[in-house]
RNA sequence: GGGCGCGUAGCUCAGGUGGAUAGAGCAUUAGCCUUCUAAGCUAAGGGUCGCAGGUUCGAGUCCUGCCGCGCCUACCA
């Protein structure tokens, strides 16, 4: 209804600015900061006033005097130096809302790829990964809600070094057989097992370099598909690609497909992308310096820096093509760009829901159309901008302008800890990183939280609350709730801050349900549905509210001004939403959550609805409470978060 | 050296395309449970928006230069 309301006021004033003055400008709306100053600010005389040569305010009086009535639109007004001042007809506002009138959806055509969570297949996720899974799946979640065709990509490097690390670290270390690793597999908690078996690896290479031909062997073993090694990398990371897809369900992150690097291989994407991109002269071959042997990218082309710029190595002197070369391929892929397409079959593991999983020969008979995308975001995180960069800029070296401007580098900053939560935790830091505000979390290191136990954690801490509150309940419903409540917690943790902004990790903040977290917007969720319950408990009739409250009731009761600033804040859901789209922050709708639920907490403690007497009224504010109800578990779901049963 | 980002209340952070009196949570202090459950509400204190210039009717927001911090700048991913 308010973006209803905005798109006809711009209309109107853009038509009267071009008809009378023959200029077309973009109409600015913007909510003013005081509520009586009404509902919606217009600068325009501002903008007008240099062209016009005439000061804001008579500019202003003049537009509020010949504009003409506009439906939904009470007055307007000239404030301060020529802001002009829109007042809401509130009747026409709030029966808007009760008959579901909308403005038309502006989603675009063609499917959006958002790809996320991507985590090497080697080691239990820690909270840097939750960050990602969460903040790329609320984009999603988003996305959808505007209306758009999103599909979910995650994808898993089950063949690079992380894996190969792994494999040396059992059979070198460990001389372990195939046959072993799938028992210690079966036992459970593989991903905490690798955790630490990659640590210690890595660990081994740094007091041991020659060992480090391992790693080489490994990687030549799972290239060329033969060999024990190929064998362990495969058990090694199927495995943990299905605890990591198990965890993240847990926070109820799920996709459509996992492209796999393993089948980039199998199946000659490269060799496709790389025969491309020499066609175009993309990448040359360098034949002196440091890079001599390499197809290289010229820094020129993805930097604006001219001189003396490094080039960017493709393909290595040994003919084995680097990360940034296999991402190329994978983008093109993405755009249906590359001729080529991958098989496909179910995840060979139960989740209840679809997903699917790449491979390098036909499996079964039908699968989704994947791929072919109109717009790609790749949520990564900030570290790696440049190499994004080199991808965007292989996509525009082969002349692929439209696909390069609409691939997205949905950039985070990382999760980092406090010295003090590592203190917490049992992390041994050096002097050095004791004094630094921060610590990086480092799974090569072994450092950091997993997102398992945090989750854990969380249950637990929400669990006693639960219990407290409600021993009368069954310990079944209470440990679900108690689920709904941590994972309400964790989401939102990770979503209230922008993108840019680094996470120093607190664990008592992240174990906080108080004030700006997700259980204070759950507990406002479940409040409202509480005077509900109540009002079926007391056998009390439940009103229609299209027939009891017409425009003119409404009229009379939104005349309460408390009353009328909180039916707005709850009804502008959907313009959260658009602003979050187009600035990229699902902390929007984070931000946008919780004051929806603080509008919700005042309404709350100023009007006691079942105790209203004034029969009128009573319906009234059912009809809020019903609202608030409704636009809070909206604005939740697009969050991911659950609405529990009780709180 | 170069690229990118950050610097706003004691702490953690918000502050769409420049706009009206710079906000929230936490923490602190003082109140509110016989009420639709207090995971809640009310109120108070707390600010040189890193520093210095500039642009203009107007700058936390844009430009320039400094200062401090972080990340990146691999034939790792």
């Amino acid at each position: 209804m308010f973006h209803l309301l905005e798109k006809r006021i711009q209309q109107a004033v853009s038509d009267y600015i071009k008809s009378h003055h023959g200029i077309e400008v973009p109409v600015a709306l913007e909510q003013p900061k005081q509520s009586d100053f009404g509902e919606l600010a217009l600068p325009v005389a501002f903008q007008l006033a240099r062209q016009l040569k005439q000061a804001p305010k008579a500019i202003a009086t003049q537009l509020a005097a010949n504009l003409g009535a506009i439906e939904g639109v009470s007055s307007l007004e000239v404030a301060g130096n020529g802001f002009l001042n829109v007042r809401l007809d509130r009747s026409v506002y709030a029966h808007g809302i009760l008959t579901g009138a909308q403005a038309a959806s502006t989603a675009s055509v063609g499917k959006t790829i958002v790809e996320h969570t991507n985590i090497n297949p080697n080691k239990a996720a820690h909270i840097g990964h939750v960050r990602n899974a969460i903040l790329g799946d609320t984009f999603v979640r988003m996305l959808r809600a505007a209306g758009s065709q999103v599909e979910v990509q995650n994808y898993i490097d089950n063949t690079g070094v992380q894996v190969a690390d792994v494999v040396v670290g059992f059979h070198y270390l460990e001389k372990k057989s195939p046959a072993e690793v799938q028992q210690l597999i079966d036992a459970g908690k593989f991903d905490y097992l690798c955790w630490d078996l990659y640590a210690r690896t890595s660990r081994y290479y740094k007091d041991n370099p020659e060992s480090i031909s391992w790693r080489q062997e490994t990687l030549h073993a799972i290239e060329a598909g033969a060999g024990v090694q190929a064998e362990l990398a495969h058990l090694i990371a199927d495995a943990i690609v299905q605890a990591h897809i198990a965890t993240m369900l847990r926070l109820n992150v799920t996709y459509d497909v996992l492209p796999r690097e393993s089948e980039i291989l199998h199946l000659h994407f490269w060799a496709t992308a790389f025969e491309q991109l020499k066609e175009r002269k993309a990448i040359y071959f360098e034949t002196e310096g440091k890079n001599n042997g390499c197809w290289v990218m010229p820094g020129s082309a993805f930097s604006d820096f001219k001189e003396d710029e490094d080039s960017k190595v493709i393909v290595r002197s040994n003919g084995t093509v680097t990360y940034v070369g296999k991402d190329i391929a994978y983008q093109l892929w993405k755009f249906g760009l590359l001729g080529r397409d991958f098989y496909y079959q179910p995840f060979p593991h139960p989740l209840g829901y679809d997903l699917w999983v790449t491979t390098d020969h036909p499996v079964v008979d039908k699968a989704p159309a994947f791929g072919r995308g109109s717009r790609v975001y790749n949520v990564i995180d900030s570290r790696q901008s440049y190499l994004q960069d080199v991808v965007v800029a292989g996509l525009k070296a082969l002349g692929y302008e439209r696909q390069a401007a609409a691939s997205v580098h949905f950039s985070y900053e990382m999760v980092a800890l406090t010295p003090g939560t590592c203190i917490e935790l049992g992390i041994e830091l050096s002097d050095e990183d004791k004094r630094r505000p921060y610590v990086e979390v480092s799974g090569r290191k072994g450092l950091g939280v997993k997102a398992d136990d945090l989750i854990d954690t969380l249950i637990a801490k929400a669990a006693e609350e639960v219990d407290s509150r409600h021993p009368e309940s069954g310990a079944a419903v209470n440990r679900r709730v108690a689920g709904q409540i941590a994972i309400g917690a964790l989401r939102f943790f990770m979503l209230k801050f922008t993108r840019n902004a680094i996470i120093a990790f607190d664990l008592r903040e992240a174990l906080s349900f108080e004030g700006e977290t997700g259980p204070y917007v759950q507990y406002a969720a479940v409040r409202a549905g509480n005077i509900w319950r109540k009002l079926a408990e007391r056998g009390e009739r439940i009103p229609d509210f299209a027939k009891e409250l017409d425009a003119a009731a409404m009229g009379r009761q939104l005349a309460d001004e408390g009353c009328w600033q909180l039916l707005l804040q709850a009804s502008i859901v959907d313009v959260a939403i658009d602003r979050a789209i187009t600035s990229g922050e699902p902390a929007h709708v984070a931000k946008y959550a919780f004051q929806v639920a603080q509008a919700f907490n005042t309404f709350y403690h100023e009007y006691p609805v079942l105790a209203e007497e004034n029969a009128e009224k009573k319906v009234f504010l059912l009809w809020m409470t019903q609202y608030f109800r409704q636009q809070l578990e909206r604005t939740l779901d697009v969050l991911g978060i659950a609405v529990p049963e009780y709180m």
